[in-house]
DNA sequence: TTGACAGGATACCAAACGGTATCATAATTA
DNA sequence: TAATTATGATACCGTTTGGTATCCTGTCAA
């Protein structure tokens, strides 16, 4: 199955992470690349850029002295599916929701 | 837009709360009732009943001194459309890689 | 070979998080 | 009315998290 939902959602959980991902969607960035654009220190993104790498979200590649972090798009999947499983309650929830308001107007006239 | 994309995905981010939202997917669920299923008291299941309420990915019905908690599929369209994002650069990638290796070293990449 | 540059690792800190215990309040029921 | 039930609210606690400062290693350029 998908074994990495954990660390994927907890990975998108933070902005931070999220506008790194967004930036990486534009090509590969090296740290102090990626650092430039935030207002905090190189090893705080380096921290980031661990939980994206632990949810399988980004990879890395080494060259020289330089480590290009790149997008992982199949990384997604698990949580993509995992929300995806929400989709058909659409319907279900909206004739469900129809039904309650339906008793509840009956309901709310005899209370109190 | 989607203003709820932060607290959604942070209420995703845990496994009860996930597990809550599966649970709430077969029907409506009171605290005690939910309290029941996991290893913890009813004020733990509460807090977490808070931050899904806080992403929107639940609703309270209130009927006497019951509270029932619903899921709301409506309010997974902000991560759902999120991470829909990056699908596109799951074709991007692959036609990049499948590039990649017919053209070998060739630093010819064709984007859009 | 020396110095600057890119990155890794770790100790440390304040704030947030997941959980419990406890008390308070509204609604049902004997 | 009194006891019970379902929930809300809050104080508190240990752990995790996001961040900094600092030091270390490896690579490039002169």
């Amino acid at each position: 199955m998908h074994p990495d939902t954990q660390n994927g959602f907890r990975a998108l959980a933070d902005p931070t992470r999220r506008d790194i991902l967004k930036r990486l969607a534009k090509g590969e960035h090296t740290i102090a690349q990626l650092t430039q654009h935030f207002d905090m220190t190189r090893a705080a993104v380096k921290k980031h850029l661990t939980v994206l790498n632990d949810g399988g979200l980004i990879t890395t590649r080494a060259a020289g002295r330089e480590r290009f972090n790149a997008l992982n798009p199949d990384g997604f999947a698990p949580m993509r599916d995992w929300i995806g499983f929400f989709d058909h309650f659409w319907d279900a929830q909206l004739s469900y929701l129809k039904d309650a308001i339906e008793n509840n107007n009956q309901k709310d006239q005899h209370n109190d």
